[in-house]
DNA sequence: TAAATATTTAAACGATCGTTTGATTAAATT
DNA sequence: AATTTAATCAAACGATCGTTTAAATATTTA
């Protein structure tokens, strides 16, 4: 899908007002507003505010997948390396993208919008994908027998997005108030990798 | 607060919705009807629209404080039983709420929304609680030292919060389809809080 | 350049939103 | 029993919602 100059506007204005005040928080009007353009251009080129999200969702989720078997499956790289690579990697787009992220984190909550079965069959993909990694790493000797990879992936999936949704809370919390947003995002970013990393492989590679 | 009979029909169903379909999603006709009472009783109860969710937020908020003190604060148990009852207590807590997990989760994500001061103080409290069993535990000897607790926190609430949320996903992912939702439930609080205590407790207690 | 197609606009559409009104009934108080 | 207060209701309020219309302007095609 390709979209003109327009059309980019409109997707972005809503991708940023959809993150912050939410799919029925946000009018029409509103995008129409933030993007420049006239309120029946988003009838005009995306039919309805339902298709409208369901086109940001589309533009967004293609590309993760590609990203993550390029990581994972580069064989030059320690099944350690590559596993360092993955949490980077995830944590890096999270806060990169915390909008869509956050537009993300409410359709799960909301089960009937539409773009569920789309999340669903990428989650699926995401899932086999880093499954295969770990029982390969488990073949070779590398990985811990025993560890439940769901579990794992839910855990680096669940604290990333629960501190990039709650990170004014956090920054809060832990004295971080006075960094701009993007030294908080570099500084979170560092961070959680870190912990992260730590945590699943003490659980994966140490720890008999 | 004391509430009559139709103020907690009107609290319950207000929540319910809420959580599914999100504040902006879900009109006060909705809410009265699920409640079976006339929509100019919650204007009359309530005030505004607004103003019941902020009762909402205070009815369930109170009490969590206090619940984890007497959990932590029981010297009759070695530090590691009380960590697992920490564990178990809350994993169990957002799985007997999940309607309103899941409207704190929605309204964390939206800055504005005035309740979040008061989600913020509790989060500033029950990081206080639980540093303080920590630090403690640490001055004994019996959890390692440099470990980060406020992403400790981070892990154990994210993680929480992100498979409740996504409880469905999850249930099609692992086979689990055929469960009924209190079966999932039950197995979920079970393996959660599992995985939660080995893994938090690989990098708190093992690995020297 | 003439015709056809695509874009842009202000205005209006009916529907639904949160809230209020004013009348009526129930309960409590004196 | 009389009076005051609380509860309940159908109806209506103005505001805003997502979407469509029809006319005007730009652009592309023949």
């Amino acid at each position: 899908m390709e979209y003109n100059h327009k059309q980019l506007a409109i997707l972005d204005a809503a991708e940023q007002l959809f993150a912050s005040q939410g799919f029925h928080g946000t009018s029409v009007r509103d995008i129409a507003h933030a993007a420049d353009v006239n309120i029946a251009m988003i009838s005009y080129y995306f039919g309805s505010k339902e298709k409208l999200i369901e086109a940001i969702f589309l533009k967004r989720i293609v590309g993760w997948k590609s990203v993550l078997e390029t990581v994972l499956k580069d064989e030059s790289l320690s099944f350690e390396t590559r596993f360092d690579r993955l949490v980077e990697t995830y944590v890096g787009r999270i806060f990169n993208n915390p909008c869509f992220n956050l537009m993300m984190m409410r359709a799960q909550i909301q089960a009937d919008l539409g773009v569920n079965d789309l999340i669903h069959q990428n989650k699926l993909e995401v899932h086999g994908i880093i499954s295969a990694f770990i029982k390969a790493g488990q073949e070779k000797g590398v990985f811990n027998e025993g560890v439940d990879i769901l579990m794992m992936v839910n855990t680096l999936v669940g604290t990333t997005n629960h501190i990039m949704s709650t990170r004014h809370h956090f920054a809060r919390i832990s004295g971080l108030e006075h960094l701009t947003d993007e030294q908080l995002q570099q500084h979170l970013v560092i961070h959680i990798s870190n912990h992260l990393k730590n945590l699943l492989k003490a659980i994966l590679i140490h720890e008999a």
